[in-house]
DNA sequence: ATCAACTTGTGAAGAAAATAACAAAGTTGA
DNA sequence: TCAACTTTGTTATTTTCTTCACAAGTTGAT
């Protein structure tokens, strides 16, 4: 343990820019330490799991003490390489494409949706704030100017699996899909699926079928 | 195994609304038979754990044939008790509300937003498709009289968890929070919790860390 | 100084989920 | 009718993740 180039487990990976995020609402509220009770208290994860999660990277903690809130954050900013900025496309300017482009992950991650796609000609050439909306055309070329791996794919489903295609071909290396499809790609590709239809209906199934509820 | 009545693991629940739409979509490009190893390739699902999943609710195939779609359908559609309608409530009418307003839950869910809140004056009285939007003060009541157990929580952050309280109190038993807060309420109220940022960060977390992926 | 209170980090146990592997049963085509 | 093939359902195994529980270190009040 607390070897820096272990690999983390998949489901301690997920929960890092979530801890991240709330680390920086304490740093800003002026909090100089954080317990991993409290911690728990504020992103709802067990605090056991909280410590066991932390404890992947070394002993950031101190005994009866807790977390320095800085050194914490100072220590995850670097661990999720938050000071290199990760450019990203949006591809399908929809009102879910929309609600991405105005959407401000630099704030807190270092995330930048840099160039936006789209079919319809009025859109081409406009931009939303300073993210420039291309046609689809020019995808591939676009892409590859910018150096950008990794896209959000919000279009309509029937064009998913056409335009991962180009996707991969202009060497993106991973795509957040939230269209209904499942898309076929290269194993060196990681797809994240975020299905709003199924998501809504696994809520509907867990209320009818498992009353009291244990939190996901 | 098979009894209907026990509960499916989480992770079983999750996946049923998804094999429920392939398996729509099999049904009308007309496909009769399927075995786990196809909807493996189309659902991007292991097979075994496919047939694992559809294990716990019986023996539903036949060896040496694989599925008949439209007996799968007919059952699921019972299990996800797809024949009841299912209202849900959409909170907070911005980009990413009116994705929804404008998604089709209907079409192969039996799911339907029924009503929307937002502040904004001009939208209140509005429609978006048969979707009446009501103005945020008249939340309880509406939700109440609609008989109303799910909400779609898009709504800035800060607002998030007095919406949510007040949701509580309307008796409604679901929340899709899409908001970065984390939500608290009582032990009988279950949330699902979608993070845009949270889902973009991980991405590029695993890009970075994980350089041979593994689907998710 | 002393000591009660706190809190981490982790070993051990437990729970949940995924995968492998194969007997049994059914299908298909000759 | 038969042999080759297919595919399920499930048992066993492995992997992954969570939680418990507590020794050991640290704090802070007196």
């Amino acid at each position: 343990m607390g070897n820096e180039t272990m690999k983390i487990p998949q489901a301690t990976a997920k929960r890092l820019p979530l801890y991240y995020r709330f680390l920086n609402n304490l740093h800003s509220s002026g909090k100089q330490r954080v317990s991993s009770a409290e911690l728990s208290e504020a992103v709802k994860v067990d605090s056991a799991t909280i410590r066991r999660d932390f404890s992947y990277f070394g002993a950031l903690g101190k005994k009866g003490y807790g977390y320095n809130v800085n050194y914490l954050l100072t220590f995850f900013r670097n661990t999720l390489d938050q000071d290199e900025l990760t450019k990203v496309a949006l591809i399908g300017v929809g009102n879910l494409g929309t609600a991405f482009l105005n959407y401000n992950f630099l704030k807190n991650n270092n995330t930048k949706i840099a160039v936006a796609f789209d079919v319809a000609e009025e859109k081409i050439g406009s931009a939303v704030g300073d993210i420039p909306i291309f046609h689809m055309n020019d995808l591939e070329e676009v892409i590859k100017r910018e150096k950008i791996g990794v896209a959000i794919l919000t279009v309509p489903s029937q064009f998913a699996q056409t335009i991962t295609d180009r996707l991969v071909g202009a060497d993106v290396k991973g795509i957040l899909n939230f269209t209904p499809a499942r898309l076929t790609v290269p194993s060196s590709i990681r797809v994240h699926h975020i299905d709003l239809a199924v998501e809504l209906q696994s809520l509907v199934y867990f209320l009818k079928h498992y009353s009291e509820s244990e939190q996901e």
